[in-house]
RNA sequence: GGCCCCGUAGCGCAGUUGGUUAGCGCGCCGCCCUGUCACGGCGGAGGUCGCGGGUUCGAGUCCCGUCGGGGUCGCCA
């Protein structure tokens, strides 16, 4: 049996006969010839049919039938991309298919949100949509190299829990067996606990927020990409990592996904070699703020957005300094001013792309600072066992794989750029 | 969850102060067209106007309820 040979090949088979196999993306039937457009997961190519036999045959394959093509590749001017296929033979792999719900071989889908929605599981087939997944995958590929290159370690925690992680009711309960547990919201506890093994570790992971947002930017589960290391100074270390691995994630998109780029007319961004820093007390006098603010709105971040590209040209802006009332309790302190903490947020194009900190390292820091906010030390016990037995002054940073990809492309939803999304309403397809 | 807005054909939309056969574009089906590339031309099919109730001689249109959806704010990634 002759080798498949995928779309985007053609020019390296010049007068060849090949095998294609792929979807029927397009049929345009004029009288004399009829071309088959066909899609695979490399892209589309031209297919000419010439003989009735096999015209005929055609106009019975409706588009999105699964088909396989046997062909000479033809050097042609007037077809798309210089190469077509002609004189085919063409062989049906499934049955003759329905007609999708929305034009799948326009170059944009006309259908909105809710209907894409609905018929996510056929409507990722366009190309510009599956474009969007090849972003967020690229990603994925140059978050893990760049923190394998640097020794971190790949670790995968529990997504079923038994304690709040973040003392936030926003929780997902679950039966399980005669008790209760909940769906992990972060895997904070755990990604902290493997630094003392590890030291350098990283995870990517579903999460889950129970939180009655419903905005265009948020899910009630979605792709966390966690870092957490060992051994720093204090949190701007872990900005410097941080900076690498956004870095990595753009390199790879640049790479290995340019096609994506393309279809999904996504705009990547300069990484600097250091991402600008300002503290949260400058922040909020930069975005003329009130100074009293204890955090910053959507529309501060905004205005930091265009600030940080006016003063540095950059796409990314570090606030540090978060004042400690809105930051977790495992939040290390602004070591010369305790109302500060060693924690940041990352804007990206005045969107909060990423959190981030130092970490609280000693037992009993941790003994003070949960009795400060009234909760039960002894519920925390296995949390805290590693902090008696030795653990490095550490911290991480999280990123929100769909909130990336949106800012990437300008989504104007986030669900838009997410697989099967789960939200307030949605929990299908 | 608060506030604002929207549910009319497979998709995107129009539908006047309530008026009798509910329209348009695309898709779909048929016929035609020597190379299209969002092909083009002609014809055709396709609708319990989200659902339930009410007002009225008469409701897609007005009222009440309900379900579904979108935007925005809080908060967050």
């Amino acid at each position: 049996m002759v080798q498949r040979t995928l779309n985007d090949a053609l020019a390296g088979h010049k007068d060849e006969r090949v095998v294609l196999r792929g979807w029927v993306h397009r049929r345009r039937r004029l009288s004399a010839v009829s071309f088959l457009i066909l899609r695979d997961r490399s892209g589309l190519a031209q297919v000419v049919v010439s003989d009735d036999a096999t015209k005929a045959q055609l106009d019975l394959l409706p588009e999105e039938t699964v088909v396989e093509v046997e062909g000479t590749v033809t050097a042609n001017d007037k077809a798309p991309g210089g190469f077509e296929v002609t004189a085919p033979s063409i062989t049906a792999l499934s049955d003759p298919a329905e007609t999708p719900p929305v034009e799948l071989w326009r170059p944009s889908m006309t259908a909105t949100l809710p209907v894409l929605l609905d018929h996510a599981p056929v409507l990722w087939r366009h190309p510009a949509q599956a474009a969007y997944w090849r972003l967020a995958a690229a990603s994925l590929r140059g978050f893990r190299r760049t923190l394998d290159e640097q020794g971190f370690t790949e670790i995968l925690t529990p997504k079923i829990v038994v304690s709040s992680t973040e003392s936030g009711a926003n929780l997902f309960s679950v039966d399980y067996f005669d008790r209760k547990a909940f769906l992990a919201q972060s895997p904070q506890f755990y990604k902290q606990t493997m630094v003392g093994v590890f030291e350098r570790v990283y995870e990517t992971g579903p999460v889950f927020r129970a939180e009655p947002h419903d905005t265009v930017r948020h899910l009630s589960e979605y792709s966390s990409l966690d870092v957490e290391l060992g051994f720093i100074h204090d949190h701007r270390d872990v900005i410097r990592v941080l900076r690498d691995v956004v870095a990595g994630m753009v390199a790879e998109i640049r790479a290995s996904a340019e096609p994506a780029v393309e279809l999904a007319k996504a705009d990547l961004p300069d990484v600097p070699a250091e991402i600008p820093i300002v503290h949260f007390s400058e922040a909020l006098r930069i975005a003329g703020a009130d100074p009293n603010e204890p955090d910053l709105s959507p529309e501060d971040e905004r205005a930091l957005g265009r600030w940080a590209q006016q003063e540095f040209g950059s796409d990314f802006l570090a606030v540090e300094g978060y004042p400690a009332v809105k930051r977790p309790f495992y939040t290390h302190p602004q070591p010369d001013d305790q109302r500060w903490t060693n924690s940041f947020d990352i804007i990206f194009r005045g969107l909060e792309l990423c959190t981030g900190g130092q970490r609280l390292h000693r037992y009993e820091d941790y003994v003070t600072a949960l009795t400060a906010r009234g909760e039960n030390v002894e519920l925390y016990e296995g949390y805290l066992e590693p902090f008696r037995h030795g653990m490095p002054p550490h911290g991480g940073f999280a990123i929100g794989l769909e909130r990336w990809v949106a800012r990437l492309v300008e989504a104007d939803n986030i669900r838009s750029v997410t697989l099967f999304p789960r939200d307030i309403h949605r929990t299908s397809p």
